[in-house]
RNA sequence: UGACCCAUGGUGUAAUGGUAGCACAGCAGAUUUUGGUUCUGUCAGUCAAGGUUCGAAUCCUUGUGGGUCAACCA
């Protein structure tokens, strides 16, 4: 929860909402909200934050969430998606009072529209899809009545039983709530309730031939569960006043919808439709890619649902359109792994360095903590011989200013091990620096100098005897723009997809890493955080990088 | 162009008619056997114009800017 300066509480508007219900006895005091994807697709970030709020909200008033998958278009939905939504959101941290489907309550819909039916609010409607669009109006023109709109109640009745009977084609007929063809709000303009689609269902299989819209289902769904709060995107505010007319007309449990404004998030995209694209189109390796928004995608990049979480919490709910910092995300990230992950060393870039005076079989034990942050997690031995490999990036042969790195006649530390000193660089025909010659201050085991001199590199580094090869995976923004949706009219977005945001790369790890297992995290020191990915076996590791540490002297460095 | 929603530093979010605060990002410094972590400091904001009021980010009006809505999708 976040707090003022002075330390009260402060809450945002959905909250101030329920504080007002539980106050004022308004259900008793009860709270109740719901989770309702449509199992269409995997759940993104943007998922995720509905899903904290949902089900934080519920366990912050001391009430319950439940899930309810929204499949009323068997032509989109498949168990493939149910069965992943749930390992997300239970991934995520949450459990769900009850798993209810909206396909539970066809009986009940259908009833409701008997009844609407017989109360002459609704009718059914024979004219053509092409025919509705065009009476409908415009946002800025009123729509036409249907010609169909007076049918009598027996005829409707029939009609629509016969609907469901099966007697009538795909798109021959549908029914259609009587409001007024002339509202300012097109969703009032005699809403279509029910069309006819003979489809298989993922559960109710061929029982029914016609389906409840969307806007039919959700309210009255609520309304069944008495669900207290049910709260949406901004995108269905327009959709509140249908949903309270059905609640109104059909006299039942009044749920209230709330919106807030989804989230977005920089350098990267969210909409199904745009995912999807990426999947099918490979410009990513799949629904999980670990450059993806998705949950699966980010649980495969190495971050916690920990993480996450805060994340979700801090980023507030508010009603304005957002588009938040994707450092902002990976600050939560960082947080949470510095905490918990142990270190260890691997060079991503090898440059063998040779201690000259270090006795050619020998191997002593070295020992590294395994996380400074959290003492409990212990140390650890690293094997340390004649040979090292150490990072290309940690020599250069003409160091600028502020470079405290190895440089020909520099000394440096090798985390850990021993302070070392250049002497000798090897280069190729190309010129290119193949090798280091060094040597080693004896007396100063564990990197520490005997005389008190001091220092500043610090440099990490891993055996060659003992190095483990390993495959990493380096990755970086899916698209250049920060706004991937903000692209000039009649320019495809895909174009600003950043065409570099993989790179895969043989590196060597420390020999501690040997039967490290998928998803396990680590800090990679001075790299950054890697995970284990799913493809990783012990004779073929595979490394992925979350996300880098903080960099300052890539600042100082790529700003001259 | 109609209806509705929204507008606070670069980003996000608080202040509920009474001192515009917090976080991220940026910048500077201290500490450090990770150029990490930690700590300190710093830059920077109420869309505009009117009105109400002793007092307005907050209420009202108008304007401006952004968003949503014209699927038998959700």
């Amino acid at each position: 929860m976040k707090t003022s300066e002075a330390g009260e509480k402060t809450r945002n508007f959905i909250e101030e909402i329920i504080e007002r219900d539980i106050e004022s006895g308004k259900h008793g005091g009860r709270v109740l909200t719901r989770f309702p994807p449509e199992p269409n697709g995997y759940l993104h970030i943007g998922h995720a934050k509905s899903i904290c709020l949902n089900f934080g909200l519920a366990q912050k008033y001391g009430g319950k969430t439940n899930l309810r998958f929204d499949d009323t278009n068997p032509t989109k939905e498949d168990v493939e998606y149910v069965d992943s939504i749930k390992e997300d959101i239970k991934w995520l941290g949450f459990s769900w009072a009850n798993e209810f489907y909206a396909s539970d309550y066809f009986e009940q819909l259908y009833q409701w529209a008997l009844d609407l039916i017989n109360k002459e609010l609704a009718f059914v409607d024979d004219q053509t899809q092409e025919e509705i669009r065009l009476n409908r109006g415009t946002v800025t023109q009123p729509g036409k009545n249907s010609p169909f709109r007076d049918r009598s109640v027996e005829e409707n009745l029939d009609l629509f039983s016969r609907m469901r009977a099966g007697e009538f084609p795909d798109g021959s007929r549908v029914l259609r709530a009587k409001i007024d063809m002339a509202h300012p709000n097109m969703l009032m303009r005699d809403p279509i309730l029910y069309r006819i689609i003979h489809a298989h269902h993922h559960r109710t299989g061929d029982e029914w031939c016609i389906y409840p819209m969307y806007d039919f289902a959700h309210g009255q769904s609520d309304s069944i569960e008495r669900i207290t709060h049910s709260i949406c995107t901004l995108e269905f505010d327009v959709h509140r006043m249908l949903y309270d007319w059905f609640i109104e007309k059909l006299e039942i449990f009044p749920s209230h919808q709330y919106e807030f404004a989804r989230l977005n998030l920089t350098y990267t995209v969210m909409s199904k439709r745009k995912l999807l694209q990426l999947v099918q189109e490979n410009f990513v390796d799949g629904w999980d890619d670990p450059r993806m928004p998705t949950i699966c995608g980010l649980r495969r990049r190495g971050y916690t649902p920990e993480s996450i979480r805060t994340f979700a919490e801090r980023v507030g709910v508010a009603k304005r359109d957002n588009i938040i910092d994707l450092s902002l995300l990976e600050f939560y990230l960082r947080e949470d792994l510095n905490k918990r992950a142990e270190r260890r060393m691997a060079v991503l870039e090898p440059i063998k360095v040779i201690i000259t005076n270090y006795p050619e079989d020998k191997t002593e034990d070295i020992h590294a903590v395994n996380n400074p942050e959290d003492e409990a997690a212990g140390k650890r031995t690293i094997p340390f011989g004649r040979e090292v490999y150490i990072e290309r990036n940690d020599f250069m042969e003409e160091p600028p200013k502020k470079f405290f790195r190895l440089a020909p006649g520099r000394e440096v530390r090798l985390r850990y091990a021993y302070l070392i000193r250049c002497n000798e660089v090897i280069k190729d025909e190309n010129g290119e620096v193949v090798e280091l010659h060094c040597t080693y201050d004896p007396e100063s085991a564990g990197g520490k100098s005997s005389d008190g001199r001091r220092v500043k590199g610090v440099i990490h580094w891993v055996p060659v005897k003992h190095a483990i090869k390993a495959e990493v995976r380096l990755f970086d923004r899916l698209f250049q723009n920060e706004d991937p949706n903000d692209v000039p009219e009649g320019t495809d977005w895909k174009t600003g997809i950043n065409p570099d945001s993989l790179k895969v790369i043989e590196g060597f790890v420390e020999p501690s890493l040997a039967n490290a297992e998928p998803l396990q995290s680590f800090q990679f020191e001075r790299l950054g955080y890697f995970n284990v990915d799913y493809d990783s076996k012990p004779n073929k590791l595979v490394f992925n990088r979350t996300v880098t540490l903080r960099d300052s002297w890539a600042k100082i460095s790529t700003k001259k």
